[in-house]
DNA sequence: AGCACGCCGACT
DNA sequence: GTCGGCGTGCTC
């Protein structure tokens, strides 16, 4: 959005006292002044400042006793408060209309030298690409808790309280703010939390001023407190045990323990050891043999302990594979193709293992950590402690901890979540992106709504070196990135080149020829891959079975009752389905323009509010298209017309009455919701302390249970239909890895389908294995519309309080965008149209899609202007190549 | 975000 | 007249 030019020298205390410029009327001498740049970080870019293409920088003065570097995390006085901040450059210069007295000194540095020489370059390419300001960028690569303000409390002045009687004359949001603080415990909370609890600013505002004045309460500011090492206490050992004769033989053998443990231990851990007390030591100290310090603790997460293990034989292909990485030097993006049991990781341990010995580290990002613990075993197992782990379910302590012993240079392998992309590993000699096509590796939430993927390139590009994107079902970005010009001549990275580049990298190489696509094809052990089996519902529906069973998946659940083999079941998380099909003959609304289904909407208010009607309306929430929901199947005129979807809740009884000695494990977020509850789930099941385990999405992903030996897709309707241009792929890929599930083991497997439309072109290429096939045909229809990956998509999505306002103010953008559109032919605009589901959190949600096509670009600086006009009360975000549109 | 300043309408 | 609603702008 905006760039800075971030200075990478360190600070040059000698320079910093050249001549200053200043506005004020004495001209003394600041010799000895040193002054630093800093961004802060307030919500947002709105402090730009006027003429330079950056955000608002703040000067600050550096205290004598204090060293400040450019990139080092502050803390700093800003009006009444102290905020976070970054150290950008050193500066002679006190900003115009300031004079020296205004400036304020540096409050403390919080943290130095977390960052590796690009990364700010990396950022600010973030920054630019989604649109974003660069301190949320900042915010979001960081480790949390190092950014902080000082917050505003509430506490009360518990002495000046009559003992009783209050409630009686006392305002209601007063009282509650009275009682609120009486139920806790240090009688104290921030201010936040009294918003949120009372309910708004306004009346928590009423209630504190009421308190207040009677002197009951009083606000307060606190100083933010931000991550620390953490210190503890550690045995040294600093005189030989031999030599020790005025000790007694407790002391000797405590001496001797300490030695064997290589001279040094924390104090607590050794403790346990010894089986001694802290007087021992202390006795020890005082004699002059040990030495107890504190000394930095480092929390890293390592994950559980694991048996060692060597690395494997390769399959012919595996080989071929590892050969073409282990060749690679610098910058490559590698698509590693392999159909699941197909041994990837096994690929990966054997990439990796080299890069090690170079003295490089490797990152290896996974869609969710606690989804495939195995993964993490696996590692661990092979590479032991240089294994860290690196995702938001840390503490905060270790994600600080992680971080910095990170850019302690040593070797070592990090595996993360999307977030740990940022992770300032130097020099890095590969990274792997494994099941490269999962969506959740795109962060949707706050801005910047950045791909991993698309970081990982640039990344790999900055520090030149290898990217391996691994999947069973290549994503159709990396396709055409990968394979493009063998097909129909795409240019690869396009969302590179369309970049003007900070600064040409001397070690970023030509963008051209770095790519590979390496294809795992067989399963290892020549395991076949399981048959898939499509059960046609309608003619299930025809033979009289109401069942959410076909008769066949029932069969095939009897059966493995009588063998003891185990079974997955997968249903299509509910809700999310909000499509309208025909339960005789599969035909599914679509959007005569826009190629998605159309979704159930009800809520329909008319403007003034006066009345409520309720009318059900199939919608297209690209376009806005609108039509009744008919009440017959506009194609064969059947009443059995359905708004669709079939729950958790109901498979489980209707296994419940069908097979009661059935036993069954669920597995989706409501019992997963605990710490490592996916680790213990799974260990049972692979105990066979269940025969059939029943989820969603969660279990798609890269479960490797050799018991399984059939797969069951309820339906796949639900996922067919989604009311989204990515919906077929999405389903395709999502059908393949559940159907990957089975035959792992020994054991064959299969797997069933039901569908109502087995017709669907995405069941067709599921039921043959057929990638390619399936992708060419989807690629086909993608450019015909210019979607993704051959044009390019921005969504800008509003919400609000007001559902007229949000409505008025997407018009209103849109009369902007359109009259931007008459200049530049390329971009599309589509909308305003309310989100699918209109209110979230009681917010009413527009939105705008912006399609440029392929090759074309929209100047970044033409969406600030939607920024200005946007009102207070309505939240804009931009969202750069969203993958949900619902 | 938090806070000051300043402009309008409802009252001791 | 003043008090206090909140809309606007600033924080080095």
């Amino acid at each position: 959005m905006f760039t800075i030019t971030f200075d990478q020298s360190p600070l040059k205390v000698a320079e910093a006292g050249a001549s200053y410029n200043t506005n004020s009327s004495s001209d003394n001498s600041f010799k000895e002044i040193r002054l630093i740049e800093v961004l802060v970080d307030i919500p947002a870019g709105q402090f730009k400042s006027q003429d330079r293409d950056e955000p608002q920088l703040f000067t600050y003065s550096i205290p004598t006793h204090i060293n400040v570097e450019p990139g080092d995390i502050l803390s700093v006085p800003f009006g009444a408060m102290y905020l976070g901040a970054i150290a950008i450059r050193p500066t002679t210069q006190i900003p115009p209309g300031l004079t020296l007295e205004q400036i304020k000194p540096v409050d403390e540095v919080v943290s130095k030298g977390l960052f590796p020489p690009y990364y700010w370059q990396l950022l600010q390419q973030i920054a630019t690409y989604y649109q974003t300001p660069l301190i949320q960028v900042i915010r979001t690569a960081l480790p949390p808790g190092l950014l902080r303000r000082s917050q505003r409390r509430v506490r009360l002045c518990v002495d000046k309280i009559p003992p009783s009687g209050v409630e009686n004359f006392l305002h209601p949001p007063a009282l509650k703010i009275l009682q609120l603080l009486q139920a806790n415990k240090s009688k104290d909370m921030s201010w936040a939390e009294l918003k949120k609890k009372v309910g708004g600013d306004y009346w928590t505002r009423k209630g504190y001023q009421d308190l207040l004045d009677r002197g009951w309460a009083e606000s307060y500011l606190d100083t933010p407190k931000t991550v620390q090492a953490k210190q503890q206490l550690a045995v040294i050992l600093i005189a030989d045990p031999h030599s020790a004769v005025d000790v007694t033989k407790r002391q000797q053998e405590v001496l001797q323990i300490l030695k064997s443990c290589g001279g040094e231990a924390w104090l607590s851990e050794f403790l346990r050891l010894c089986k001694t007390s802290s007087s021992t030591v202390k006795t020890l100290a005082q004699k002059g043999y040990v030495l107890l310090e504190e000394r930095e603790m480092l929390r890293l997460a390592q994950g559980i302990e694991q048996t060692p293990d060597r690395p494997k034989t390769l399959t012919p292909h595996q080989t071929n594979a590892l050969n073409i990485i282990n060749q690679l030097s610098g910058f490559a993006e590698i698509l590693l193709h392999g159909v699941t049991g197909s041994g990837k990781t096994e690929v990966y341990l054997q990439a990796i293992a080299p890069i090690l010995e170079q003295g490089k580290s490797a990152l290896v990002l996974v869609p969710e950590i606690g989804l495939t613990p195995q993964l993490t075993d696996r590692f661990r197992a092979r590479f032991g402690e240089k294994v860290c782990v690196y995702h938001s379910g840390l503490s905060e302590g270790e994600r600080y901890d992680t971080w910095r012993n990170m850019t302690r240079q040593q070797p070592q392998i990090i595996i993360g979540t999307r977030s740990a992309i940022f992770a300032p590993l130097s020099p890095l000699g590969l990274i792997i992106l494994d099941e490269e096509h999962d969506s959740s590796f795109k962060q949707d939430r706050p801005a910047p709504c950045y791909h991993a993927r698309n970081v990982a390139l640039w990344r790999a590009q900055m520090e030149n070196c290898p990217l391996i994107l691994g999947s069973a079902t290549p994503s159709l970005e990396s396709w055409v990135a990968v394979r493009g010009q063998q097909g129909r001549g795409t240019p690869k990275h396009q969302n590179i080149e369309r970049f003007d580049p900070i600064s040409p990298e001397p070690n970023s190489k030509s963008l051209i020829n770095d790519c590979y696509y390496l294809s795992l094809p067989e399963r290892i052990q020549s395991r076949p891959l399981p048959p898939v089996e499509v059960v046609d519902m309608r003619q299930e529906l025809r033979q009289k079975n109401r069942s959410i069973f076909s008769s066949r998946l029932q069969r095939a659940l009897q059966q493995l009752q009588e063998r003891g083999q185990q079974g997955i079941l997968f249903i299509h998380r509910r809700g999310h389905s909000t499509f309208v099909s025909c339960r005789s003959c599969g035909y599914v609304m679509e959007c005569p323009d826009c190629d998605v289904s159309l979704s159930y909407h009800h809520i329909v208010e008319d403007a003034l509010q006066t009345s409520r009607q309720v009318v059900p309306t199939l919608r297209c929430h690209y376009c806005n298209y609108g039509e009744l929901y008919p009440q017959r199947c506009p194609q064969c005129d059947s009443p059995y017309f359905k708004h669709f979807g079939s729950g958790t809740q109901r498979v489980v009884e209707e296994l419940g009455r069908l097979f009661p000695e059935l036993r069954l494990i669920r597995f989706d977020s409501d019992t997963t919701r605990t710490k490592d509850a996916h680790r213990i789930l799974l260990t049972r099941f692979a105990q066979r302390e269940a025969d059939l385990l029943v989820g969603t999405q969660m279990l798609t992903k890269g479960l490797d249970l050799a018991g399984v030996s059939l797969v069951g897709v309820v339906s796949a309707d639900g996922l067919l239909h989604l009311s989204d241009y990515r919906a077929s792929e999405r389903a395709f890929q999502t059908l393949l890895q559940v159907a990957g599930r089975a035959g792992r083991g020994q054991d064959p497997g299969r797997v069933i389908i039901q569908t109502y439309t087995p017709e669907h072109p995405v069941i067709q290429a599921v039921q043959h294995y057929q990638y390619q096939p399936f992708v060419e045909r989807e690629l086909q229809e993608r450019q015909e519309l210019n979607y993704p990956p051959f044009g390019q998509l921005i969504a800008l999505k509003l919400s609000g309080l007001n559902q007229a306002e949000v409505e008025q103010t997407a018009e209103q953008f849109a009369e902007v965008l359109f009259s931007i559109a008459d200049e530049i032919p390329e971009l599309e605009v589509v909308g305003p149209a309310p989100a699918p589901i209109l209110r979230v959190a009681n917010r009413y949600r527009w939105q705008i899609l912006l399609k440029l096509l392929p090759g074309t670009f929209i100047d970044p600086t033409r969406l600030e202007q939607l920024q200005e006009v946007c009102p207070r009360s309505i939240r804009l975000m931009i969202d750069v190549d969203p993958l949900h549109l619902g």
